[in-house]
DNA sequence: ATTGCTTACCCACAATTCCCCACTAAATGC
DNA sequence: GCATTTAGTGGGGAATTGTGGGTAAGCAAT
């Protein structure tokens, strides 16, 4: 499980570090360290899995019945799809198009989402919380 | 159950002290000594659960049908929950991302809230008891 | 082939976190 | 009241994590 969330810098080459607890993870529950990171088509973030779950979300793909959102789908999250694995140092470079999709400046902030994490860049992140605040603050769980 | 409130400074590397009797409450009455850490996604304070509460929260969650709310509430308390185990002296390490939410200056507040406790920075207690007290004043329980 | 750019790999330093010990102040027992 | 324990606080030092560059290898365009 990927949980927590962290702030990490962006250096002028473009890589930023995974933090480490979240390469614990891979290593300990996954044995791998490489991801695939990808666009989040729901709003401008990257989303990065595990190759186990990148192949599951792949078979669910195939699931699908085709249809034009499919195809939109497909182009957006297969289309940006890329392998990666960290440096010695753990960290990653992250591509050029993907830095701009995510709007990505210095600060890069990483937020466990259970089976994957989220990449974004720190102030769309600030303000995207700001937004689930206001939606979830008059929800109650049931029991 | 955890009753009652206190105040202990946080130090300059960002760690307080857990109320003893918290700690106690958890040795006895969980035989765990380990919490998780999370958003309170009402107000800007931290909820301290037990394991055990903690996989209860989980399961509620997991019984509750998908809505953007959901998913909102999600991203805040799932997303930054962080497990902690107290250091020998009792102390743990708020992380960074954490204390920014809850406005962490120095002196930290805790207040037991039966099967949890709240962390919150003390100004902003201060200020939610003010809120309070006059959302409570003409308040009467049913029987 | 040469130049210029990008990426990969490596090293060195800085910052953070972890683990331990020590001190103070408050609480407890006699 | 005085000694003893316990809670909370501070800090040192080692280990881990994050950051910044340097250099060499790969590639594309000239």
């Amino acid at each position: 499980m990927f949980q927590g969330e962290f702030s990490n810098n962006m250096d002028d080459k473009g890589r930023v570090s995974i933090p480490a607890v979240f390469r614990d993870t891979l290593k300990s529950h996954h044995a791998d360290e490489r991801i695939v990171i990808t666009r989040s088509p729901h709003t401008r973030h990257l989303v990065a899995y595990p190759m186990r779950e990148w192949k599951r979300l792949q078979s669910r793909i195939a699931a699908t019945p085709p249809s034009p959102q499919l195809r939109a789908f497909k182009r957006i999250v297969l289309g940006s799809a890329q392998e990666y694995t960290p440096d010695r140092q753990g960290r990653v470079l992250i591509a050029p198009a993907m830095r701009e999709y995510a709007n990505m400046e210095r600060v890069i902030h990483f937020a466990g989402a259970g089976e994957t994490f989220e990449i974004w860049d720190r102030a769309s992140w600030d303000r995207q919380l700001e937004a689930d605040l206001a939606l979830a603050r008059d929800f109650e769980l049931g029991l």
